[in-house]
DNA sequence: TAGTAGCT
DNA sequence: GCTA
């Protein structure tokens, strides 16, 4: 995993946002996928609702000892799936240490949402604020096809939209912890990596 | 208000 | 990219 220069694209648009393109190699990524298609194996991917009882367009699980749902209870974390009652897989040491080197933190992260889109997958304008830790940045890592990234201010400014590329890490931290953020659209074909196309992404957070 | 549709 |  080589030293990755932030590019801050904050500059003047969001400070406290953090890119890091290219981030994994491809072969990085490729064992990275075979750990996480392990994972879904044991905690299978699933469509959530909002607590509106609005399907999301992305599957979803989680790894780590906590992991996000939603469903018409709300929106929280919770340390089993809740299709099989059972424990979330754990966090592989990859997105461990990819954490320590991007925020240069001790701790760990305890969540690991995964999210697949996959024909026309979205999701909308929105800020993470479930996490009883706010002050702890929140790490994506993007495999598979190209996503278009939104981004804007928490308080409701202009929006900027990003390209994701497979490989490719970002952080919200600081003042972007709470930005507005979302995914717009996955460009299809845009990656060979994944088998049946589409794009995950694995967002690491402290939840506790 | 972690959705979706529809318009500029 | 914004509004409902």
């Amino acid at each position: 995993m080589a030293e990755a220069a932030v590019r801050d694209i904050g500059a003047g648009i969001l400070p406290g946002f953090g890119l890091w393109p290219g981030w994994l190699s491809p072969p990085d990524q490729a064992t990275l996928l075979e750990t996480v298609l392990a994972a879904i194996d044991e905690a299978p991917l699933y469509q959530p609702v909002t607590p509106g009882g609005r399907p999301f367009s992305v599957r979803m699980t989680n790894m780590g000892s906590l992991g996000w749902v939603s469903d018409r209870a709300g929106y929280r974390y919770q340390p089993t799936h809740p299709e099989t009652g059972r424990p979330w897989p754990a966090i592989p040491p990859m997105l461990l240490a990819l954490w320590a080197e991007a925020t240069g933190r001790e701790d760990q992260p305890d969540a690991c949402l995964v999210n697949l889109y996959r024909n026309s997958a979205k999701m909308g304008l929105h800020q993470d604020r479930d996490e009883a830790d706010m002050g702890a940045p929140v790490v994506s890592v993007s495999l598979g096809d190209t996503a278009m990234f939104r981004i804007g201010p928490a308080d409701g400014g202009r929006t900027a939209t990003v390209r994701l590329a497979s490989g490719d890490v970002c952080a919200l931290s600081g003042p972007a912890r709470l930005a507005r953020h979302g995914i717009d659209r996955v460009l299809e074909e845009s990656s060979r990596l994944i088998a049946g196309g589409g794009r995950i992404n694995l967002t690491l957070r402290k939840a506790a």
